[in-house]
This record gives C-alpha cells, structure tokens and sequence, in this order.
RNA sequence: GCCGGGAUGGCGGAAUUGGCAGACGCGCUGGACUUAGGAUCCAGUGCCCUAAAGGCGUGCAGGUUCAAGUCCUGUUCCCGGCACCA
C-alpha cells in the first residue's frame, strides 16, 4: 500500500478489509475441520441449516454468494443463541458440463470436476462462510455414489425401479434422455434454445407415481414452503379425479375405446368420440386408408411444431371422421369416432367423450363439424334454455334415462359406480405426474448397478459387489451411445445367478439423484457401513425435517420434489421418521444487474472474487443482504457496495480507534449516570437489537437489519458521551461497542472478529451470546404526536410518552398553528390514538 | 385461460397491527479540510411554488373510514409458473 502522510495518527489505522481479512482467514484455515462442527452429543437443541449445494462449474457467482450469506447470517445468529448448528456443504458433482469441458480442452471430466471444487472451496473460505467442512459431500466419489446404487437396488427390490420401452424426451445436444421435469416450454433445461425431441427407447424409470397422492397431500403440512413453490409442486402433480368408461367399436366387439372424463355427468350428451392421432386404435384405421393416413400424419406433425413453439393451446382444432362408431355404454348409442389434433396422448387415456353442450372445445369442434350439441345439464333454478356451452357443475342431469335429475355432483359418483357394477368402468384419479425417467446416455454419473446375463434377463449387482466404479480414461464423445459401452472391461462381467458372461447396463443415473439424498448424508458423512446411521439422520431431521433449507426457486419442481419422493421411500424402508425433508423452505431471488440477468454475452458479470479483491468478503456479503429483502431480485450495484464498505469504515473507526478494552472499565452503569444524549442511545441500541432479533426470527428481512445498524451508528457517531474519560460513560461505551460487534458478526465475521480483539475480548465470538434488548429501556420517554386538522397534518405536539388522551388533547388545542387553523370553527369530533397521533375534525 | 408475485423519489428500497409516506443506502447539489480528492466531515435533496404559507403525491378509477401504500370493488401493466389436462 502506498505511503500515507497524514497529520491526524489515526489515518495510519483506516479500516483496510484486506488487511484485516488475511488476517483472520489465516487463523481460520489452521482449525478449519473443528471450527464449525456441529456437537456430537449436545444438550443444546439442534438446527439445520442447509443451503442447496452447488454444481461445481469453476467459480461462485453472485447468486452462490447471496444464497450463502443469507443462510451463513442464520447459522451464525442461531449459534449465538444457543443451538447446536449443523451447517454443511457439498458438491453436485456429476454431470454433462464436465463432459463438455473434457471435449473442448482434453481434460478429463474427474480432473476438471475437482479442479474446480478446489477452487470454489478457496472462494468460500475467503468469503468467511461457516461451513463444517468435515462432512463435506462430493457426489461424484465412490464413497458417495456407491449409496446411490444401494439405494437403486432397494428401489429395484420394491418394484419402484423398472425398465421399460416408451417414448422419452431426447435432446439432441446433450445426447441423452431427460425426465419430464427437465424440460422447459419444450425445450432443455440446459439448453433453452434446444428443442428436445421424442425418441422411443428403453430406459430405466423411477415409480414416483406411486407417491403421487401423498406428494400431493403433504403439500399442505409444508407451511414454512412458500404458497409458489407449493402451488407448482401442485400443478406439476395435476391430481385430477374422474371416471374410464369402456365404448365398444361398433362391429368389432374385442376392440375398446376407453376414455378418461371428470364429467361422467355429462355422457348422455357424447355425441362423437375423439381419439389422438397417435391413439393405437388410430393405427388400424389407417392401415386401409391412406387418405386417413395422411390426414393424421398432419395432425402429429403439427402437434410437434407446436409443442415445439410452445403453443400447443394455440393451435386450431380440426379433426377427421373415421368412418367408425363407437358405443355408449350408458344408453347404447352409436356415436362417430373422429381423430381430432386438440387430443393429447400423454394425458388421460388419449381418448375423450366430446360433450359440445358442456365443454368449450367440444363446443368449438362440433360448431365446426355441424355435429350433435345434446344438452344434458341445466342450471338446478330458473330458465333451462341457457346459452350454451354450459359447462358449470353446479347443475342437474335431463335427458338423462334413470339419472335424471341428480345433481351433477352427486351423478358423478353414481354414474361411475353404475359403469363398475356393470363392468364398463369405473371412478378413477389420473395425475400429470409421470414416473421418472431415469437414465442417462452419458458418462459422468453414477453406473446403474445392473446385468444382462443371456441366461437370467435383467439381475442386479450384488450388494457385496457395490460400488461399480465409473471407469477413467473414457472417451468421450457426444455421438451415438453411452460411452461406457465403448469401455469393454467395464461391460463385460459375470451374472452373479448363473455365473456365465453378463453384460452391464451401461446409462448412467440422472443427476437429480445425488441430490435428492444428499442432505441426510451429511449427518453422517464417513459412514462406509450405510448411507448414513438412522439415528444421527433422525437427530437433525427430527419429525419435520431440515429446519431451514434456502436456494433458488429454479428448483421448485426438479429437486425438490425427487428429494420429497426420495424421502418417502427412505421412510418406508425405515431409515428414517420424517415424511419429509424440509420444514422450512426459503427462496432467494436473483441477482440481476442493469436489469437483467448476469450473463457473459451481455458482459454484466459481477465476479465474487474481484469483488473481494476491490471491497472485501464482509462488503461484498453484507451488500447481498443490504441492496433488497432476501426474497426479491437483487439488482446489484458496484456503488452499493462501495457505500457498505464506507459504513464498515466508519464502524472501525467508532470501535478500533477508540475502544474500552476488557479489564479496562467497570461493568456497571446506571442509566441515570448517563444523561439525556447518552439516553438516547442506549434507547436507540435496545431498539435496534429488538429490530434485528425480529428480522431473524422470521421476517428475514436483512435489509432494514443492516438499515438499523446504520442509524445507530449514525446516532453513536460525534457524540460527546463518547469521548468522556469517566467511569460510566467509559463503561456504557464498552457495553456500545461490544454489543454492536456481536450484532454485526453474522453479517460480516471478519470485521467483527478483529474488533471484538481490539476489545480485548477472549470469548469467541462465534458462540458469544447474541444481545437481549430490555423493552423498558427501549420505550421512548417523550415522543411526538402528529396533529391532524380534518384528517390533515398541521402540526406536531411532543409529550410524555405515556400521556393520556386528555393530555394529548389539551397540547394539541393549545397550539397555536392549531389555534388559529380551528379559530370560528366548530369541533365535530376529536380522535387520539395514544402514542400515534390526534386528529381534529371540524366544520 | 388458470395460479403465484409485483408496481412507492433520479436509483435500490423502508413503513412489522388502518395512524407523520419516503427509514437506510446510492446518486446529485452546496460547503469544510486539503498541494490534491474518486479520502473524510458537515448541510440539503419527493413534486409544484421565488421563499414563507399552501397545494399535490404510493400504476389507474371508484368505495369504506376521523384517517388508506396498507381494507373493499373494478381495471392496466410487469415478472414467474402451468396450460387444448378432457
């Protein structure tokens, strides 16, 4: 650093955060596996604190950043009230990136995956984030993925894991299949400009399904979740109840046309049946019938398009009459079979009743095609010739045969309790949730630990025998294939039934599976016995699961709802009590800059490190906290930062360059020994200690908290009381000093840390008590009372702060501004809300 | 179309329970100190009005109330999710 000449001694001690930081971070790394553990056998209660672990791209960003200052602040306020902290952190670390790295620059994936683990593990610790490294999870290591495989084999054992041959969502850039959840309005989730095409393959599938009712249910006990998230775990689920009802094909008695509906209410007024152009029936149509054919061709190839454009709900619906007629099984009427483009064959059963007179397509299609509009339901009060479509429920069943006259409602479940009794269906609950599909064409993930012998089908690995390891020295290339299958000492192997040759799977595991367990390892992080011991992961997950988890929204569905699936089937193997992970869910907005999302080609990257380097760790995190409340976006700005390190300037100043130092002062003051400026501000730290006990007790809004640090030093600085030599005013500094440090520690650890030694302080301050505020000594002694004239304010009365009505009123009329405003005017009515305000009305 | 969130100075934001709108910070203006200032300190800063006085002001239009950023009705725009879901 360059010279500094100054006049003033005090220069020579500016605040210099790089200083101080090296300093500190130093100290730090020589105990960095005990410093943040958590206890093993404490009477403290527990709290969890997770923040979602992240993929090792190379460096942090500044949304890392802001994530784990905001749940570092928590972990550190929780430790100073007396928990047990568990606060851990890991790596996703499978995953296509490392495979795409290993092409451009000839790295191997492993080398490049831990490459930059190092070095986002150097931006954490600089940055001063809390973390118990001795549970550090990497999910790309053996020691981990070995209990993915154990985990496949369970689920494989309970019939949760299958393989089977449908059509998967393939993108062609990642060269592999992805679940339903992994694609976005159409296209990748990692490649938003990718559309991803439909490839019929067999793969591996996970039965979330048959979860589905409860993923669903337990939504609402999730009440720390916030109402978004909960809500697009509920679409996504898409619970919808109805009925199947069997028509036959009218001359062909073996073929049924079965159809989803949850408006069984309504079947007297089917008047055709659509089927999807990809409906199988529609095949036997076509084979005879070229124009057809073509027809329904069309319809395909446009309902890919418009998927693909992401406007499927755009499209115009237009159908073809096959010729064919199907059967009610209701009232034995023949209706015509159409094949119609608005029909989806991955919903319901790929075939509908179309009902014009009481549903808005039906109604649009059949305008169309000039077929039948029958109405069946009318409104249960008043006029029956409403306009059509009708399609409320709340109506009752005419031209119905026997179920005329039922409420809708109550039909529904008669009529499908009819269609079972008579064998032609039954009540039924359909969901757009869809098994998970599972395997990946690629090579940096977990092996499928699975067999093909010649002999025995399908037989998985022994557990003895776990882990298969991933092979080095693969090459990898995106064409074609898993690249495991061009590894021959790794396909070819012994089925462990008929020890004859075995060839084995050779997908990979969707990456989604790390992470759907991995917070329970890290109660138990070096178990090579299990995944983790049931009694520690109950310990920290008790009945409700991870106090406090905070991560991106972006995860909404993908992770979140594999780790609530995961969770349930550990529940049910009984590994664990809780049917759920997560008690309380926190979602961080985004950091954005010049109003849109950092991004290389827009050049708006705000990188950590250069942050620290021009500002320091504590600048930069307590910045993320200050410029918005945690849940909104961030829009950051270098100046903010710049107007945070100032505020961290002058807190040095106020502490370092004039501190009380332990030993050095009697304890005791009375606040009477302080005067009315002195007062004043202990008034002012008592309420800025209720203030920021309040923003963590749930509120979370870490903006007014550093706001309120703010104003009191705002209030500290300059005053006289602070340069006095004598004894309570030398003593009520020290108590200042002490309790502004220990409230700025969970927001910036290092400078706290270094003026908590300029005190002289011993104790660690990780575990210091966090300050208690007394209300008494927060309350105002005389306050002002706003007096409004006809609901206008004219003027401001100060009175004792417990003043009564009559006392407020009488100020307020012996004002003169008020005086003369009501002067000849006559009072109507008088309010005093004690301590708020008065206000006078008059005419 | 359905669901969730939002709109407050030049900017980020505050107002926790219907009770002084604009805390805190940025930026800007003026001043002090200084060889210098992109350091520090002091003062000012919603808009209109020469100042005082006053008036206006939380997307828009109404309403309830002594009192509305906050409650009610309607409406516009922005962000996110889902979507021919039968």
């Amino acid at each position: 650093m360059q010279e500094v000449q100054s006049r003033d001694p005090r220069e020579e001690d500016r605040y210099d955060a790089q200083r101080i930081e090296a300093k500190w971070h130093e100290r730090w790394q020589q105990q960095e596996n005990s410093l943040y553990a958590a206890e093993a056998n404490s009477s403290k209660p527990k709290y969890y604190v997770l923040e979602m672990l992240p993929y090792p791209s190379g460096a942090l960003h500044m949304g890392h950043v802001r994530n784990y200052s905001i749940g570092d602040a928590l972990a550190r306020y929780m430790w100073m009230n007396g928990y047990n902290v568990l606060h851990p952190m890991g790596w996703d670390s499978f995953g296509l990136p490392a495979e795409n790295a290993a092409i451009s620059n000839n790295t191997p994936p492993r080398e490049w995956t831990l490459r930059n683990i190092a070095n986002m593990k150097r931006q954490m610790k600089r940055l001063g984030f809390a973390y118990d490294w001795s549970r550090e999870v990497t999910t790309c290591l053996p020691d981990y993925y070995r209990w993915n495989q154990w985990f496949f084999l369970k689920l494989y054992e309970k019939g949760l894991a299958y393989r089977k041959k449908s059509k998967v969502n393939w993108c062609p850039k990642c060269a592999t299949v992805l679940a339903n959840e992994q694609v976005v309005g159409g296209c990748c989730w990692r490649h938003e400009d990718t559309l991803v095409e439909q490839r019929e393959l067999e793969q591996w599938f996970l039965r979330t399904t048959h979860y589905a009712d409860e993923l669903l249910r337990d939504l609402e006990k999730l009440d720390g979740w916030p109402e978004k998230v909960r809500t697009m775990q509920r679409n996504w689920i898409g619970r919808s109840e109805g009925a199947m009802v069997d028509f036959k094909l009218d001359g062909a008695a073996d073929s049924v046309i079965t159809v989803f509906t949850t408006r069984v209410d309504t079947i007297y007024g089917a008047t055709s049946i659509q089927l999807a152009p990809q409906h199988p029936l529609v095949k036997d149509f076509t084979a005879k019938d070229a124009e057809l054919r073509a027809q329904v061709d069309g319809m395909i190839a446009e309902q890919r398009k418009a998927k693909e454009r992401g406007d499927l709900g755009e499209i115009e619906k237009h159908g073809v009459n096959t010729g064919r007629y199907a059967i009610n099984p209701y009232n034995g009427e023949k209706i015509p079979v159409w094949v119609a483009n608005y029909i989806l064959m991955d919903y319901g059963t790929g075939a509908i009743m179309s009902v014009p007179a009481h549903d808005d397509r039906d109604f649009e299609f059949a305008k169309k095609y000039g077929i039948e509009i029958r109405q069946v339901i009318v409104p249960l009060q008043g006029d029956a010739a409403q306009e059509l479509p009708f399609t409320a429920h709340g109506g009752k069943l005419t031209n119905s045969g026997l179920f005329d006259g039922l409420a809708c409602d109550d039909a529904i479940k008669k009529m499908a309790a009819y269609a079972e009794k008579n064998g032609f269906g039954k009540a039924t609950v359909t969901f757009r949730l869809k098994d998970w599909g599972f395997s990946r064409q690629r090579y940096w993930g977990t092996p499928i630990p699975m067999l093909y012998c010649e002999k025995d089908g399908i037989v998985p690995v022994a557990e003895k025998d776990l882990p298969v390891i991933l092979p080095d020295n693969v090459d990898i290339t995106l064409t074609g294939g898993s690249p495991l299958g061009r590894v021959p000492e790794f396909v070819n192997a012994t089925c462990p039934k008929c020890g004859g040759p075995a060839r084995r799977e050779t997908d990979t595991m969707d990456t989604f599976v790390d992470s759907s367990w991995y917070f329970y390892r890290y109660t138990d992080a070096n178990n090579n016995k299990a995944p983790f011991d049931s009694a520690k992961a109950s310990y920290w997950f008790g009945d409700r699961g991870i106090d406090q988890y905070i991560g991106g929204v972006e995860h909404a569905i993908l992770h979140l709802i594999y780790s609530r699936f995961w969770t349930k089937f550990m529940r049910d193997m009984g590994l664990i009590k809780n049917d759920e992970p997560v008690e309380r869910l926190f979602t961080q907005g985004m950091v954005i800059k010049d109003g849109a999302k950092m991004s290389k080609s827009l050049g708006n990257v705000v990188s950590p490190d250069d942050m620290v380097a021009r500002y320091g760790a504590d600048s930069a995190r307590m910045y993320s906290l200050f410029a918005a409340p945690p849940d909104r976006d961030l829009d950051w700005q270098d100046s903010g930062v710049e107007g945070v390190a100032r505020f961290l300037a002058r807190v040095y100043r106020f502490i370092a360059q004039n501190p009380v130092k332990a030993g050095t002062y009697s304890a005791e003051y009375s606040p009477n020994d302080l005067g009315p400026e002195g007062k004043k501000i202990q008034r002012k730290m008592h309420q800025t200690i209720w203030r920021i006990t309040e923003d963590f007790k749930g509120r979370w809004h870490f903006n007014t908290s550093v706001a309120a640090l703010m104003e009191l030093l705002n209030e500290c600085i300059g005053a006289p009381i602070f340069t006095s030599q004598e004894g309570p005013a030398m003593a009520f500094r020290a108590d200042v000093q002490r309790k502004f440090v220990l409230m700025l520690q969970p927001f910036v650890p290092y400078l706290a840390y270094e003026l908590w030694e300029r005190l002289g302080e011993q104790e660690s301050l990780l575990k210091a008590a966090w300050p208690t505020y007394d209300p008494a000594l927060a309350k105002e002694e005389e306050i002002e009372i706003p007096v409004q004239v006809n609901g206008k304010l004219r003027s401001l009365v100060v009175v004792p702060a417990e003043a009564t009505q009559d006392t407020i009123q009488e100020r307020a009329l012996a004002d003169e501004k008020i005086k003369a405003l009501i002067e000849g005017k006559q009072i109507i009515k008088v309010i005093v809300v004690p301590a708020k305000l008065i206000n006078i009305v008059v005419r």
